[in-house]
DNA sequence: CGTGGGGCTGCAAAGGTTTGCAATGAAGTA
DNA sequence: TACTTCATTGCAAACCTTTGCAGCCCCACG
């Protein structure tokens, strides 16, 4: 029933290699016996078997995507995006969801392998060695960790974490939460690194809440131990948890921004809708799709792999790019985030309610005013 | 490089085949041989080839799932449900989103084709007669859509719209406006049919504004619309827009649910989040994603596809299941709906602001009291 | 007129796997 | 002892496509 490249040959009068020819190359055949061929092909409703073709050339246009937790509205966009541009560039989408389980990154790895020329792994769980174990057996772009000697798709959530801080002192906080999220996350790690160091910096103090899961529930669970910390601002891991996290405390009957500043990571649309609206980290996180897709695409086109018949590429120095681009984030201020117990009297927005309104102002660390504190 | 079934063979000193058969057919192999076999092919780190094994069993262990939009909140829990349930029957997913292109759709059908058993196409928007002629390229199952001849997984929206429209008329809402999705949806056909009915019998009258764009812009965008009409309820395709028409609502001025209600369908998990907490119709997304999926590898087992070499199947009647699955809807309420103009006096929750209120209490509709007003 | 070359096409092997059939050998039956 | 049966394994074709090589024809050049 399926019609192969036989079919066409028979149809048009010639050979299979001429049709196999009138397909991938195209230039080497008689335009008027492309031009039949093409017809019979179009008459029959011929589509090449990529399966059968991949088996010859080692390369089957098809990648791996290998997703957290496609339900985390932070992966959607990037999902799309990324299929898009394979899309674009005649390459088919495997999509796979980890749970968040380690161990099933590394199985889909495995398993995919075989039937895709690359895979993005996408904010992975598993071992920085293992990732690089496994980039030995099938073209590896890391989304969201940084693994040295593998091209990376990173977000500056670092830069990100700071200009939240900034911009929390800056509104007269000095005590802030960090809610951290799951524990082998990069993301995770840099954000504490970065807060940290912001805070110093500007003179507060950060304790750090968790691990937690990076989820609504995670969030509002911790609201009951953010209510009993004194902390005035809270900057969480995700906007999911920080929107968990408001919704739990107004179960307690903590307001928010009034009595709590929270901050989120990543902008999802969600965020824009909630009451109040979420301040948050924008992180790009469909350009990161694209780019990863680029990246893999121009280090698979490199280097043709497998297939030792005699189809097999000459190219038999596999050099990888491993290029690592660093994707800049955004500070977008909204109604979660107002004024801290050391808030300036000089600021319109409301009086200052601390405890302590003669309490010099602090280091000055001017506030990040516009949605345009953009990472370096 | 790629280690291959032959040197699985030369290592434990066996003919290919029965390196083969140690996988697929076990029981036909000697049990001394087979552990000796698999001891070396896990040495060796051997996994079998699925193309290779495709192009002679036909039957390639990839499905499809064509989407019209990733992005939309509705669709990743059935992406993340339709994924693990084929995976857990040793399948993976092709993922591929259309952009609510009917034309997308068509050509990703024809491309996946040959790389999968069978495709699910959700919530498509192409025509009925399209999808039947397509489903003798490749089996399909249509998720969202009812196609007679074709299995499909339909969420009785019709009912949801019903209880839906009881509720606002048991609310004192008589002029209620529906807000249509896209024109070529069969959801929003069935929701137009039931509610236009539930109205009529409710002695309601409805107003359709539409089609528009199932987005949250585009239920913004009808907000003037909304607040011109004289209408007190309003009944949205989904919940985006139903939360994007609150957004709009709120931007003039008009208060939900004080004098609009506004009830959605869905209930993506983003409709617990918002302001007002968002009255919906809950759909049973993930339920129907793994439905779909068996659906079609159970169809799938019973006619394999393809290969007419001497691996091709005995089955020579290809029978097809087409049972077609009804999944309950469950009208949710929350926050977004309230007493409309004709609400009876009796009703604790607040004092009739109508104008009418020697009204007649109309037919006496019983509101929804509860969450469980499953469908039928 | 002979030779060379270029354009186009056909031939056949190869890629990794499955599976019907045949061959082997051993055990059981008459 | 001779014949059947069964379990196990090997053989080789087939799935569909790509591609190096070789053959063919024709034209141009010397």
């Amino acid at each position: 029933m399926p019609v192969t490249i036989r079919d066409v040959a028979r149809a048009s009068g010639v050979h299979i290699s001429t049709v196999s020819r009138t397909f991938s190359a195209p230039h080497l055949v008689n335009p008027e016996t492309r031009v039949r061929v093409l017809a019979c092909a179009e008459d029959l409703g011929y589509r090449p078997n990529r399966a059968a073709r991949a088996l010859i050339t080692g390369r089957t246009h098809n990648i791996g995507l290998i997703i957290a937790d496609i339900a985390n509205p932070f992966f959607p966009p990037l999902i799309k995006a990324a299929e898009s541009q394979a899309r674009h560039r005649d390459y088919h989408v495997f999509v796979a969801d980890t749970n968040e389980d380690p161990t099933a990154e590394e199985e889909l790895v495995h398993a995919l392998a075989k039937q895709v020329d690359g895979v993005l792994l996408c904010s992975p769980r598993m071992s920085n060695s293992l990732i690089e174990q496994l980039s030995r057996e099938v073209p590896l772009v890391v989304v969201n960790r940084q693994v040295t000697g593998l091209p990376c798709v990173l977000m500056d959530v670092g830069q990100g974490a700071r200009a939240a801080i900034e911009h929390l002192v800056g509104l007269g906080h000095r005590r802030i939460a960090l809610l951290g999220g799951p524990r082998s996350s990069w993301t995770n790690r840099e954000m504490r690194r970065a807060a940290g160091a912001a805070a110093r910096a500007g003179g507060a103090e950060l304790t750090v809440l968790g691990p937690n899961a990076p989820t609504e529930v995670g969030g509002s669970a911790v609201a009951e131990q953010v209510r009993r910390s004194d902390v005035s601002a809270v900057l969480a891991y995700n906007d999911l948890m920080a929107i968990g996290l408001i919704e739990g405390l107004d179960a307690l009957g903590v307001r928010v921004p009034q009595e709590v500043s929270v901050v989120g990571v990543d902008d999802i649309t969600l965020s824009r809708l909630t009451r109040p609206k979420l301040t948050t980290v924008a992180t790009p996180t469909a350009a990161a799709g694209r780019t990863a897709v680029d990246m893999l695409l121009q280090q698979d086109i490199e280097s043709p792999r497998g297939a030792r018949g005699p189809g097999a590429g000459t190219a038999l120095g596999v050099r990888r790019t491993t290029a690592q681009v660093m994707l800049q984030t955004d500070l977008v201020i909204r109604d979660s985030t107002g004024p801290g117990p050391y808030a300036r009297p000089a600021r319109p927005l409301a009086a200052p309610r601390g405890p302590d309104p003669h309490c010099p102002a602090g280091p000055g660390i001017p506030t990040a005013a516009t949605g345009d504190a953009v990472a370096s």
